[in-house]
DNA sequence: GCCGTTTTCGGCCCGACTGTTTTCAGTCG
């Protein structure tokens, strides 16, 4: 089988080989566009491709048919072979570091040999980039700065990419008969936004034909380690998994040690110490007489320690424990408390599917609202919508709510936050939106101050309900805007301005711990899935995740509103 | 390389910013 990740990669490599060969633009667009469509399209390439439907995915013409067939027939492709004698594929690796396109990678590559990141650091580190035509100081600083950043992004995964990988081995492994339970464990458990490594836990009474069956996964590219209680794989995608199997009576608590935190499971550690108990990976004990009293449920651990039960996503040692003994626990918000969507866009801008279709999909999804919140003008590349195609879209979206049932389409836009704060769109339009989203896409690197002051202009716009994506950081790529955000929570409170948690799995900003502190000052948060298609408004789980980790509730959500409630709570138009 | 059919050939989203230039290339989104 092969599989659309391992389709999207090569067809993405030879994307970066034909730019460094600076190859016909629109040709390289028409590999660029097939290598994201594999990557993101839910049916499998390979079925269409038996039923001889290629075509039917969308930038796939005859040279491409071919040349997906050609690798899902022999496995490898003559014309990426022929490409990759020409770059190598550590020149490609530099592509992946912030402020190398390229044109600069062919530079470093043809004028001094550097074909891997370790030879363009000592490259930069040895001053030797400055030299090079079109370079200086600066860019030689910048790049040692992308390393860094690039360094970096190889140590952590967005949980959106490393939750369907680990999901996929769970389901894998459950068709084992003897597996008792099963959970995954870890940074992953708790929900973190970016995670190391996969950990599974499985109970079972016969570990080797579990262990047997994890190391021989087709997802493993390499055995890092094999045991009977604990076995270390490497993905195909150069993903680390751990799996432990304990013993039936012993899950709980090595569910609590292996989903930590660290600083989490100290905590509890100590609790147990003073009441005489002794809590590890195989059960809770009394001392005296290492009598076990509980293990094989989490729940009872907490229990027995007088805690209300804490869930994964708390776990950080960052006042929980207080809140379970006072019992000011959060109660946790849950998928089926999200009543639509606030974020997504359609293919009036840079979205795939139409109004309708994804209007269709939120529907499917339980929700009683869709916001669709195309991008604004300045935003040429993504097909941002001028005024006049913007009041195009409100009549089609009127049309649309008139002629459908069971979900309403809101009409909204991601408005652009220019460099001086003010807004796209003028306010004139913006009053016949039911939703404004406001949000920086460009001159990134202004001053903390002006950037501060900017989104405040943009709040104190008396029609902009919320702040999309506010840090604007991309995992691994970029950092976050030099931005005060304490500030910028202050100002949201103050203007009754929500800000966003966008769900895609390469953003997850707002961050939990800004999330948590919005909610401490009654700042209302909205999740938001910016989804750019209708298998992506599936994501929402990603960004509920970080409001469950920063302390939400239900009432803190504008989307867990009705659409009723919804509407008298966003500004007054 | 794909697409459409007022085009089977000629289009195919491009503007802002940065750093390096002395008029623009490279990168980003």
């Amino acid at each position: 089988m092969v599989k659309n990740a391992e389709l999207a990669y090569i067809f993405g490599n030879i994307t970066k080989i034909l730019k460094i060969q600076n190859d016909n633009v629109f040709k390289i667009r028409a590999y660029e566009r097939v290598a994201d469509t594999l990557e993101n399209m839910p049916m499998e390439a390979e079925t269409l491709y038996k039923s001889g439907r290629l075509n039917e995915i969308p930038g796939v013409g005859t040279a491409i048919a071919q040349k997906i067939g050609e690798l899902i027939e022999t496995g490898r492709l003559e014309y990426y072979e022929k490409l990759k004698e020409k770059i190598p594929a550590g020149v490609l690796e530099l592509l992946n570091i912030p402020d190398i396109g390229p044109r600069k990678a062919k530079l470093f590559y043809e004028e001094l040999g550097i074909d891997s990141v370790e030879k363009l650091e000592k490259a930069a580190l040895a001053h030797q980039l400055q030299s090079l035509y079109g370079m200086g100081k600066k860019a030689e600083e910048n790049i040692l700065r992308g390393i860094e950043l690039y360094k970096r992004r190889e140590q952590r995964s967005p949980l959106g990419i490393a939750l369907p990988i680990a999901e996929e081995i769970v389901r894998e492994l459950k068709s084992l008969p003897c597996v008792d339970q099963i959970s995954i464990a870890g940074s992953l458990r708790r929900g973190k936004d970016t995670i190391k490594d996969i950990d599974i836990l499985i109970s079972s009474l016969k570990p080797e034909k579990i262990m047997e069956k994890f190391i021989n996964l087709p997802q493993t590219k390499e055995v890092l380690a094999e045991g009977l209680t604990k076995s270390a794989i490497l993905t195909k995608q150069n993903m680390q998994v751990d799996l432990r199997v304990v013993s039936p009576d012993s899950f709980g608590t090595a569910l609590l040690y292996f989903t930590g935190s660290q600083a989490h499971n100290v905590r509890l550690r100590e609790m147990a110490v003073k009441r005489g108990l002794k809590i590890n990976e195989y059960g809770i004990f009394q001392v005296k007489g290492d009598k076990k009293i509980g293990g094989d449920d989490e729940n009872e651990i907490y229990e027995i320690l007088g805690l209300h039960y804490i869930m994964p996503e708390l776990r950080e040692d960052m006042g929980e424990f207080e809140a379970a003994r006072h019992s000011t626990l959060p109660i946790p918000v849950e998928l089926n408390d999200i009543k639509g969507d606030l974020h997504t866009h359609t293919d009036y801008s840079d979205g795939l599917n139409s109004i309708k279709e994804m209007a269709a999909a939120a529907k499917q999804r339980g929700y009683q609202y869709i916001a669709v919140t195309d991008h604004s003008q300045s935003l040429h590349i993504a097909g941002g919508l001028d005024e006049v195609k913007l009041l195009e879209q409100i009549k089609r979206i009127n049309e649309i709510n008139r002629d459908i049932e069971g979900i309403t389409v809101l009409k909204g836009i991601e408005v652009d936050i220019k460099s001086d704060g003010s807004l796209d769109i003028s306010d004139d339009i913006l009053k016949k939106l039911d939703i404004v989203i406001a949000a920086v896409h460009s001159n990134l690197k202004q001053k903390r101050a002006l950037l501060t002051e900017r989104y405040r202009r943009a709040m104190e716009n008396p029609y902009v309900d919320i702040i999309a994506h506010p840090t604007g950081r991309i995992i691994g790529y970029r950092e976050p805007f030099d931005i005060d955000i304490q500030e910028i929570i202050r100002i949201a409170a103050r203007t009754k301005t929500a800000l966003e948690i966008n769900s895609s799995p390469e953003r997850m900003d707002l961050h939990d711990i800004y999330v948590k502190s919005a909610k401490e000052q009654s700042v209302m948060l909205a999740i938001g899935t910016d989804a750019h298609q209708t298998s992506s408004l599936d994501q929402m789980r990603y960004g509920l995740a970080i409001a469950r980790r920063g302390w939400l509730e239900k009432a803190n959500l504008l989307n867990t509103l009705s659409l009723k409630k919804l509407k008298e709570r966003l500004k007054k138009k």
